[in-house]
DNA sequence: TCGTCGATCTACT
DNA sequence: GTAGATCGACGAG
């Protein structure tokens, strides 16, 4: 069930944004297992994509992450507030990174809901990158960790949408990316919720 | 060493 | 609808 290695290790990194529509993301933080099913993805796509932290083969202590072998986390800091988590993919040196934007909670929702001091179920407890690391543990500590490993991981359980379900548009919040803001790289599943706001 | 600003969220008017 | 929070990474000097 867990996604094996080599999955992530495909150069179409636009292609695995879309394949992880549906796949189920699960944290083991503080001994609490939490999670849920991916409903929106953004793809970074390495060197040449003007949002991407690692632009223009930019290698530093930050971004030396998304240069590793695909199948680990990127987790950084925005806005001194936010931490973000992203899936790396493709081979070393090639920093293709996948921002998880939105989950539909289905384990652990009780330890979310307290992680993110909230009472009662609301759409918005995993809309949004920063909320989804928020709501699932996540932090810079667990950076660079192996999706194969026990604290972080992806499992396929057979939940499919068709192309149907899914939209693809013009990224979020990168307008500063100039043209490259414009390319199709978000992903989401139509009419679920749990997925950010803007064009809903 | 310093100044700028961000792959965002929330609260408040 | 809009502003404020809040800090580390980055690039210029």
């Amino acid at each position: 069930m867990k996604l094996t290695e080599t999955y992530y290790h495909s150069d179409d990194v636009v292609a695995l944004s879309r394949d992880l529509i549906g796949k189920y993301l699960f944290t083991c933080i503080d001994s609490i297992t939490t999670g849920g099913y991916i409903v929106e993805t953004e793809a970074y796509n390495g060197i040449i994509d003007k949002a991407s932290h690692a632009f223009g083969n930019r290698q530093t202590p930050r971004t030396r992450t998304m240069f590793m072998q695909g199948g680990v986390a990127y987790v950084y800091l925005c806005y001194g507030i936010h931490e973000m988590f992203n899936i790396v993919t493709s081979g070393e040196g090639q920093p293709h990174a996948i921002l998880i934007r939105a989950i539909q909670p289905t384990q652990g929702i009780d330890a979310m809901l307290y992680r993110r001091k909230m009472s009662t179920l609301k759409p918005n407890l995993t809309s949004g990158p920063g909320s989804v690391a928020k709501a699932l543990g996540i932090s810079r500590s667990i950076n660079a960790f192996s999706l194969q490993g026990d604290t972080i991981w992806i499992e396929d359980r057979g939940l499919d949408f068709n192309d149907d379900q899914v939209a693809a548009v013009p990224r979020v919040g990168v307008s500063y990316a100039a043209e490259d803001a414009l390319l199709p790289y978000r992903f989401y599943v139509k009419g679920n919720p749990y997925v950010s706001k803007p064009n809903k």
